[in-house]
DNA sequence: TATACAATTCAACGTATGTTGAACTATTCG
DNA sequence: CGAATAGTTCAACATACGTTGAATTGTATA
């Protein structure tokens, strides 16, 4: 088939884009900043509070999550100093379709269902 | 609240347990070795043969996702030097569960809704 | 103009982690 | 018994990463 090949090329490929997303998210800190930007937009200052952080280290993990567009960033038009940071939307329904698309529980077959379905046999060959 | 603080708590609690098992996923190969699974219970040697890697690096990767819960492990009865692996669907249904939880889009609130509803207003007190 | 404030950038540190190669255990096969 | 097989464990390495503290940028305020 000529069309494997991509096929498993874009599964590769949406594969490291969703390690990339979770390993993002893979940290407790990130995590709680990721859910006071749910509980509505927030700047580094009120998040640097919330949670008891310093500034420049709420900095780097907001600039991980922007790196893979879950979160976005907007200055205040009236003082430019303040940035309020969001969930980008369309990004988080985007890793929810992918997660749960990648780990639907019934995604999970039987070990023996293809037996005899194929030359090469479900079970490994105990013979070279 | 009484109530309060152990709310917070049961927050943080099931925050860290959902960052370590991301973190557990957040790695390419893992989620190969994770989806080979998926397609069928699988010992070391087919994963290694299958993704081209040493049956040690398997063995390590393994031992991670198993360290969670999400993979099983279970000897051959007539040959015990087999192992075979699979997912634990109860696992995979309960970090599913939490993953859309704590990622629902509908979580995502806007900024100012809840201003003048609590002496502490939405926006940050622009002055000490 | 000098000070305060929001936020980022930079350098440095210790730790965690994926990978490799070799050694080791246990069981089956000739 | 000796060789082969399946799998793990161990030591070592380079890299990635979270955290810290200080310096820097840009804007508002007194």
């Amino acid at each position: 088939m000529l069309n494997y090949s991509v096929a498993a090329q874009l599964e590769t490929i949406s594969l490291e884009w969703l390690a990339e997303r979770l390993k993002v998210l893979a940290e407790p800190n990130r995590l709680r900043i990721f859910s006071l930007l749910m509980d509505g937009v927030r700047c580094n200052c009120e998040l640097s509070e919330a949670l008891a952080m310093p500034p420049n280290l709420i900095s780097h993990h907001l600039s991980k999550l922007r790196s893979v567009g879950l979160v976005d960033a907007e200055r205040d038009k009236s003082d430019p100093r303040w940035i309020y940071y969001s969930i980008n939307r369309a990004a988080l329904e985007a890793l929810n379709a992918a997660f749960g698309s990648f780990f639907a529980p019934d995604r999970i077959q039987p070990r023996w269902l293809t037996v005899g379905h194929n030359t090469r046999s479900a079970a490994p060959s105990r013979r070279a």
